[in-house]
DNA sequence: TTGTAGGCGTTATCAA
DNA sequence: TTGATAACGCCTACAA
């Protein structure tokens, strides 16, 4: 691998002149730079990053905790990516499914001396200690989609989509909507309860286990609400995974999809499009998410002070009118 | 951040001997040793490993390349992740979703100088630049689940866990199992075909169009399928993707599955335990993938040379059964 | 407009 | 058992 040295001797000039015309940092003349930026082409010259970071005390790599590999992580990433290399730095992953790791990953996180972090949904108390490691390093830091007060964050918007999801509902005449899922995440409940409050609606809860099992209980749900007269003519649903179950239940009781009974997930989940009939749900702007991170990252990087109480940006999520709605 | 320099310091010993003591490269008394030792804790030293590969020309870097954001990637990254995390190397991500791309990451790659590198499936015009890239390099490479011959692969055995789930229907008493999906692709069919010649039973082949699209050609042939007499009492489908069809279609038909017909999928995708009944699918090594593809660069860092058609780790796939079958 | 020289932290050679 | 010293490639203060 050639170097400024050997670009210097090719073109007989000094290693200071080669510096200065291939990173324009001082006047070079025309022909010199010529001379220099050709050799320097044809020994295919890419400078050595760790003799740079050495001798700036700069890093280029950021680093990127995962706790999981749900797959709508996968778009943040590309968007977290795609930022970041056109800004010049390498993305890290590090992978801490179980909280035995944590440990090992921090570790490894701090011998890598990166020039900033995104860390990716966890249960909060492990993001905690994550985070409170990066503050003492006073690591540039940004949170995804968080419950967490007080910290940098990406977050987004889910109450908004569901807003726009139960008026889409209440647009094409739906007057019975009811929410389905657990009750004591308010993210989504918050937006349907907007909705129906616009259009002076009143509210149909029913409550299920929060975590992604009790089918039993969803059925169950379903089942008593459309026992109810009037029975429900739409029904908003916490994720996709449970309008899933949602469907299936409506099919077993015979409800025509969508003509008695619209159903909206959450998500967007790759499945979504394939469901009997494909579901209408709330997208997630992954790739944005991951673009936003970076974004906010750099800025960090560049020197720009989030406030005490963190540097917030929410982004909204969109409506995907497919059939079931 | 400490070097070895301030532990010399602290400690009251040269440079050298600490690095003796750190890395036990060397004799040291006892004493030195111990107190060279807390000297580094207390100051929370890690060694700078930009300044380390600067010395050494080594690179701790594993350049990852993904060409699309297939879920099913997830695990494999996690894989790949754990290994090379576990022997001290850093997993750098890089996504390449368009041709128009693949250059710019081809030089963001070689800029990082890495130690190795694993290439995600792609376009096989696409996979062979990069190939041609890294042979220039004599970089250590691992390719995962590709067609292309004489490289080093991790590859997956679709056909044997395919033949896995047509003799499991067998054993249920099948004796009319079709096959649904595109033939050119003969990874499944072959394990199709060779669990049929076992049990001495004839194959019903319905074609459907390459690619994810064409829900109505599948539709028709399932429709055609079961018009025949006998009519199939099992499907095994290309993907599970198709499988969705296929119940959808078998459920608008009103055939009861599994006891008229059961179907198998293939991949077990996060949506086939949600399918309705709960898809039995074949599913793949996601994270073993990963883990073998480290492995396999691993040994190559470590000197050790693959043969000239390439070194090939094969793994095989397995039946998930739920309640389709 | 061009060149000299020193140092970043680690590794490793050589001598004591 | 220990230490002085050079070198990796890049960046930059300072001279010419």
């Amino acid at each position: 691998m050639p170097g400024l040295k050997e670009i210097a001797q090719v073109a007989g000039v000094s290693i200071r002149t080669v510096k200065r015309a291939l990173s324009q940092t001082g006047p070079v003349s025309e022909e010199t730079g010529r001379r220099v930026r050709a050799a320097a082409r044809r020994l295919e010259y890419r400078p050595n990053l760790a003799a740079r970071s050495l001798k700036t005390g700069a890093s280029s790599e950021i680093v990127v905790l995962m706790h999981s590999t749900d797959e709508l992580h996968m778009d943040k990433l590309l968007g977290i990516e795609s930022v970041l290399r056109a800004a010049g730095f390498s993305v890290l992953v590090l992978f801490a499914l179980s909280e035995t790791e944590e440990s090992h990953v921090a570790e490894a996180m701090l011998t890598r001396r990166p020039a900033g972090a995104i860390l990716f949904p966890a249960p909060s108390n492990r993001l905690q200690s994550m985070l409170s490691l990066i503050l003492k390093q006073k690591l540039p830091y940004v949170v995804l989609d968080t419950r967490l007060e007080g910290v940098n964050a990406v977050r987004i918007d889910r109450a908004q989509g569901v807003e726009e999801a139960v008026r889409h509902l209440a647009a094409q005449g739906r007057r019975h909507i009811a929410y389905v899922g657990p009750i004591a995440d308010r993210s989504r409940l918050a937006g349907y309860e907007r909705a129906l409050a616009a259009f002076g609606m009143p509210s149909i809860v029913a409550e299920t286990p929060a975590g992604s099992s009790g089918a039993n209980e969803i059925e169950n749900a379903v089942r008593h609400l459309m026992r109810a007269t009037p029975s429900p003519d739409a029904m908003q649903a916490y994720s996709d995974t449970l309008a899933m179950t949602l469907l299936r239940t409506l099919h077993a009781l015979g409800a025509r999809i969508p003509d008695e009974v619209a159903v909206v997930g959450f998500d967007n989940r790759a499945f979504a499009s394939l469901a009997h009939p494909p579901l209408t749900t709330v997208a997630q702007p992954g790739r944005d998410i991951g673009e936003a991170a970076g974004t906010l990252l750099l800025r960090q990087i560049a020197g720009e002070k989030p406030p005490a109480q963190g540097w917030t940006v929410t982004l909204s999520t969109r409506l995907i009118a497919r059939e079931s709605a």
